[in-house]
DNA sequence: TCTTGACGCTCAAGCGCTTTAGCGGTTCCC
DNA sequence: GGGAACCGCTAAAGCGCTTGAGCGTCAAGA
């Protein structure tokens, strides 16, 4: 019976060890899997260890030697940001799912910015509070790989490309540029030449990816009128932004948004504005989840499985900290999912009075 | 200067005492503020201690009777329905504020259902690695009170109603039946008398304060056509019931929804079948985020401080493990904000030809 | 003058675990 | 037949910190 009444005071392995009438060490080896003992005395000790419900104390085994069984996760957002977000739930799902099976804990934390936030890992270091840290958002000349390899604290990059310059790091990254180029590929076969991306914060790696990849495909097709604006993510400047862009004499007939909050909120300000999606808008959201259906007309998004992003980040970081060399981890290429809000470029000239600049139309 | 190279191996308390020419136990004494040393001495060694930019191990410290300075917090969730959800995001950011002013960890981990999340518990007890944790979407005949009474770990329940059968675990909870009864106020005023309230999990407690406090204003008010319909949260569950009571011959003009997710895909759902938002249908969505201002028309909405609310937890908590008092603490009665989808009733006969009773197409 | 007692400090034990050294006994091999 | 090698186990030290006991020293009180 594994289970019994929880005594007040927790179990130790002294207590097996008397228990099972041998030495604390015993108990050790017996409960390490080390050679030492005969299988007869280990089954034993694994016997009452397990009547006694005993677990071993992560304080005592963090002061010997071993690791603190446990994983930093740092969030940098001002408090004002945490909105509507499901991409890092899922992420920490699919991080929790691997942790759990090894009974590894997450320390999480929630800070204002990335400065704070190498504050937290010199702390967590300090303190011996974790044996590594999955570190996301990583941004254009980033303090943190470098604190990172001088705590020599093993640490996995969530999204970042590739970065020779910390070969200690590992790094799980998706295909933002070949799933920019894919999207740019299908709204030009949809005949759409005038695309706006709203991009996210610009100093992050990914948001830089695919800024880069839209103007490199741009140049490549030919096409003049496209451009990237950055935001700071949130619903507010995405609807600003496409009210903005609308407005022009040659509105854009594509829309891209860095994320699935803002392409809703994007949507309803060209709603507000008249344009029919998708009659007169494509719109593609960067993030695929339940909102994108919430919505009229349901939006294409570029879909990836963040949990198994999680998933394979948090491996990323076990393999590490079982002393494996650092690696560098691509997950597949976000798909296009093509739902109700892209349709053929509207074909002639612009939209009713707005045919007065004299920028060419394109079609 | 408080910050140096950071040195590969973590100071500890005996290289301060040596730097310092005292004793390890004075050391001890002068970093802890316990009498012992003269204010120089103590000066001095705090002096050191910053230079060499120590932080006690957690480990060692939880070793040796003090607490391990974290706190656990677990999320019973299917992995499934992590979707879009402004809510815990918000409750952990404000939990995390007041825990960072006292360096206090926060153990995150996510789980399927209660039964594991008790397991959850029972592990970290015995690995001793939570001082407290935080409990949320308490239930009817919850294990979870009493196993940490067991356990004796102090606890917060987040949500709950008093429950004197624990005296040893605290409570915060938002008076959801007041917000209710205004609801349910607000509504009859503008000439509501068929309402349905989507409600959430069955089980939750607050669920039930709700339902029951639903039928009890509606019994008050001699409304008969009133009711509470359970889901799973999710917007699928949500949108499939709105499409089944807004088909009825007599369908609702009011709806009332648990959460802003699926008050969203209920409107999408009421668009749908032709209903006009506020003309012909009212919308509620208890709890605000920036979803509800994301959707045409903008979701009028209960709100409540979610992050305030995680902060008044998180200091009940601290209050506990200082050797305080259990206590129950009410937070605010959510308001409701009126915006643009919550009209008078239509007056006059139900709609259209809906009267026949099949399951028509709705539009 | 001698005793108290407070002060400022050091010593050493102990928290629960890992790990190295070592011990008696058996087996192996030349 | 004697040394080496191995097996199954115990003893003890050590990880970084806290804490109660104890020890000089100095000032005040008898």
């Amino acid at each position: 019976m594994p289970t019994r009444r929880s005594p007040a005071r927790r179990p130790t392995m002294k207590d097996i060890a008397r228990r099972a009438g041998v030495s604390e060490s015993a108990v050790s080896f017996a409960l390490n899997d080390r050679p030492g003992v005969s299988e007869a005395t280990r089954a034993r000790v694994r016997r009452v260890a397990e009547q006694l419900g005993w677990r071993p104390s992560t304080a005592a085994r963090a002061l010997s030697g071993e690791g603190v069984a446990t994983v930093g996760f740092v969030l940098a957002r001002p408090a004002a940001t945490l909105g509507v977000d499901s991409f890092f739930l899922q992420l920490v799902s699919g991080i929790q799912g691997v942790l759990a099976e090894r009974h590894l804990g997450l320390l999480f934390q929630v800070v204002e910015d990335v400065a704070d936030e190498c504050a937290v890992y010199r702390r967590w270091w300090a303190e011996h509070r974790v044996d590594g840290v999955l570190v996301v958002d990583p941004r254009a000349d980033d303090p943190r790989p470098g604190l990172l390899d001088e705590l020599s604290l093993p640490a996995v990059v969530i999204g970042g490309a590739p970065d020779e310059r910390h070969p200690g790091l590992s790094t799980v990254w998706a295909d933002d540029a070949g799933a920019m180029a894919s999207v740019v590929g299908e709204l030009t076969a949809l005949g759409h030449r005038r695309i706006v991306h709203i991009a996210g914060l610009p100093d992050l790696a990914h948001t830089q990816r695919r800024i880069r990849t839209l103007r490199a495909e741009a140049e490549r097709r030919g096409l003049a009128e496209v451009e990237s604006v950055p935001t700071d993510y949130s619903d507010a400047e995405a609807a600003a932004v496409t009210r903005r862009v609308l407005r022009r004499p040659a509105p854009p007939t594509a829309l891209v948004y860095d994320s699935d909050v803002m392409a809703v909120a994007g949507l309803a300000a060209a709603a507000e504005l008249g344009f029919s999606v998708p009659a007169e808008l494509s719109v593609v959201a960067w993030e695929d989840s339940a909102l994108c259906r919430m919505v009229a007309p349901w939006l294409s998004a570029l879909s990836r499985d963040s949990v198994e992003f999680g998933s394979t980040a948090a491996r990323e970081l076990l393999a590490l900290l079982d002393g494996g060399p650092a690696r560098t981890v691509r997950v597949p290429v976000p798909r296009l999912i093509e739902r109700d809000s892209t349709g053929p470029a509207r074909s002639g000239p612009p939209r009713r009075e707005d045919a007065n600049g004299g920028t060419g139309t394109g079609a």
